[in-house]
RNA sequence: GCGCCCUUAGCUCAGCCGGAUAGAGCAUCGGACUUCUAAUCCGACGGUCGGGGGUUCGAAUCCCUCAGGGCGCGCCA
């Protein structure tokens, strides 16, 4: 255990349990960073209340402070009661030391592994396909990184909106068009545009409208012929989506599409099971579940339709047919929904039902990891300037264009210029999208996601290229580094010290599902590596050995972080920039 | 009516498991370039943390309330 706040909350506990008694040593220390210190223990104030005779706070952090006289450090007790600790250059270069021969850099693996689930990306095939959808694709394939890099058993489920009325109509389109113009069009990524002239056809055409229909019955009924038709439409897309998730690195592959068809075989048995348990019952035609607390307009209960009067079934049945496999079946601990916030109460219900049912036992927990919605730079929904959604590809193609014009200057050959730009520019749509926390809305802007200072992707990319940049100056291979790292200078010294804190982040990371936080410690990180940059030489003439054997140590511990979390995010890190 | 998100510096956002003087980037102003990659740095300026009440030794953070903005909510997904 390397992570100093981690550290010091033992520490600190067994002073205070020592100091007085056993019965106290449940009190968090409250470790926390400080401005005073490299950290302080907020526990005296609080704790001096709890014990018997009511002691001065000051008194209370002073009798822990006499505790700790072995600490290898300084510890003072400060204000109403504060304890300030700074740790010793020698604790803090023992530690960097340590974590720079572990592999791992610290990060614990958990024990035991938890089966963590994982629905994100999820686009609909009948409709739409927006820039939203980039988010819970960027955002659930980085959770699934770091759940599977704390050794978790990572399922992720691509739960794609692949079935339901409009694919009647979209077979008849194909069908009208043709099936290869069709499928050239939709892996061109046009689903848009084919959906709309759908869409358009079932408004202005009887007759079309009367076959969409039919197509609709066909389909659900199994109908061979319209199954195939359905599968070359599917295929089609689904090579359209690889694509995308080709371009953006994202993790995906077919064996993770669980798409809403998948669970069509389940919904009659889904209602049977739930309407013979008393969990669902029929309302106005329809068969509803009622989760308690859930009330509508007039103050009546608010129902959650899982088969519907014509006896149709809607995504609530879709959605708690998919809870209990994945309960059930694929031995779910954790459900992570990555999926935008208005669905927000659909998913409370969707929870509460599959409680009330059973299918969702208190071992296991759902969890809907609200993604907040694409802003553009107005404030308004993201569209273009005519008011059309954003394609995807086109909003990569953009971002890779701006990357590729930066370093046009930068004397690179031409694939090396592509390959960086295309990092750059990928990197930067990311990490733009996993910097801001994921529930709120975000203001997509290109010129600031692409700028090299602040929290961007290119500058965490930038920092970790000029560490490279050290190692190629000095033809050094980090990888053949050996210390022993020996903090002297304040940025050495600051740097060992954040980079101590990369494992606790990580696992953070994994347990809040918030990959905003990895973010803000690697920029930090790499905040604190510039600083060491300017103000400590390498391998530049007149250093020391010593000195440049620690200095490059330390170089090599900073770029397994920084290129570890840029992995953990799914980053792209380039060598060069 | 109900649910979710939001309201912090001119702009974009952190901080919100309560702790000392609320942070960062951009913008603005001033400074640093014969570079271990100056597209990277340093400094300055800049805030009634939406309003009010409560809990507390202590509130941007917890509770209540009001206001404003966004999104969603019985047979689309």
């Amino acid at each position: 255990m390397t992570d100093p706040q981690l550290v010091l909350t033992e520490r600190v506990r067994l002073a205070l349990a020592d100091a007085f008694g056993a019965e106290f040593a449940d009190a968090d220390p409250l470790i926390r960073p400080s401005q005073f210190a490299d950290f302080q223990a907020n526990v005296a104030m609080s704790l001096a209340r709890r014990l018997p005779d009511r002691p001065k706070p000051r008194d209370v952090a002073q009798a822990i402070a006499d505790r700790l006289g072995d600490f290898p450090g300084t510890v003072e007790v400060s204000g109403p009661g504060f304890l300030n600790i700074t740790l010793g250059d020698a604790w803090i270069a023992d530690h960097a030391a340590h974590m720079f021969d572990d592999p791992r850099a610290g990060v614990p693996t958990t024990a035991p592994a938890a089966t963590v689930v994982i629905d994100y990306s999820a686009p609909n095939a009948a409709k739409e396909m927006h820039v939203g959808h980039l988010r819970t694709t960027i955002v659930g394939d980085a959770l699934a990184r770091v759940h599977e890099h704390l050794g978790n058993r990572v399922v992720r489920q691509n739960h794609l909106g692949d079935w339901g009325t409009p694919f009647g109509m979209l077979i008849e389109h194909l069908l009208d068009i043709g099936e290869p113009a069709a499928v050239a069009q939709l892996e061109a990524g046009e689903g848009t545009e084919f959906y709309q002239a759908a869409r358009q056809m079932f408004e202005a055409d009887e007759t079309f409208k009367r076959r969409a229909r039919e197509r609709v019955t066909t389909l659900q009924s199994g109908d061979a012929d319209t199954l195939r038709l359905w599968h070359v439409f599917m295929n089609a897309t689904i090579r359209y989506f690889n694509k995308i998730y080709a371009m953006l690195g994202v993790t995906l592959t077919d064996a993770d599409i669980a798409g809403e068809s998948m669970y069509n075989d389940m919904l009659a048995k889904t209602c049977a099971d739930l309407e013979a348990s008393g969990v669902a019952v029929l309302s106005e035609g329809a068969l509803c579940v009622f989760p308690p607390g859930f009330t509508g307009s007039d103050d009546k209960p608010l129902p959650l339709i899982i088969r519907k009067s014509d006896g149709g079934y809607g995504y609530a049945t879709t959605d708690l047919a998919a809870i209990r496999y994945r309960v059930h079946d694929l031995k779910a601990d954790r459900i992570l929904y990555v999926v935008g916030n208005d669905q927000a109460l659909h998913f409370q219900m969707v929870f509460a039902a599959a409680r009330m049912a059973g299918w969702l036992p208190d071992s296991a927990s759902a969890e809907h990891i609200q993604i907040g919605m694409m802003l553009g730079k107005d404030g308004r929904r993201f569209k273009t300037r005519s008011g059309e959604s954003v394609k995807l590809s086109d909003l990569l193609d953009e971002a890779i264009d701006r990357a590729r014009a930066a370093i046009a200057d930068r004397g690179y050959d031409d694939a090396t210029r592509e390959e960086i730009a295309r990092a750059v520019g990928i990197g930067a749509v990311k990490y733009a999208d996993l910097s801001v926390s994921h529930d709120s809305e975000y203001v997509f802007d290109f010129d600031r996601m692409l700028t090299l200072t602040g929290n961007t992707g290119p500058y965490m990319q930038y920092a970790q290229a000029r560490i490279r940049s050290i190692f190629r100056r000095g033809g050094v291979d980090p990888a053949s580094v050996t210390g022993p790292i020996v903090i002297g200078e304040a940025a050495e010294r600051a740097l060992a010290l954040q980079l101590l804190g990369f494992p606790a982040v990580v696992e953070r990371v994994g347990e809040a599902a918030e990959p905003h936080r990895l973010c803000a410690f690697l920029f930090d990180t790499a905040t604190a590596f510039t600083t060491f940059f300017e103000n400590c030489p390498v391998v530049k003439e007149g250093v020391p050995a010593d000195t440049r054997a620690s200095r490059l140590a330390l170089c090599a511990l900073t770029l397994r972080v920084l290129e570890t979390g840029l992995n953990l995010l799914g980053v792209p890190v380039p060598d060069r920039m």
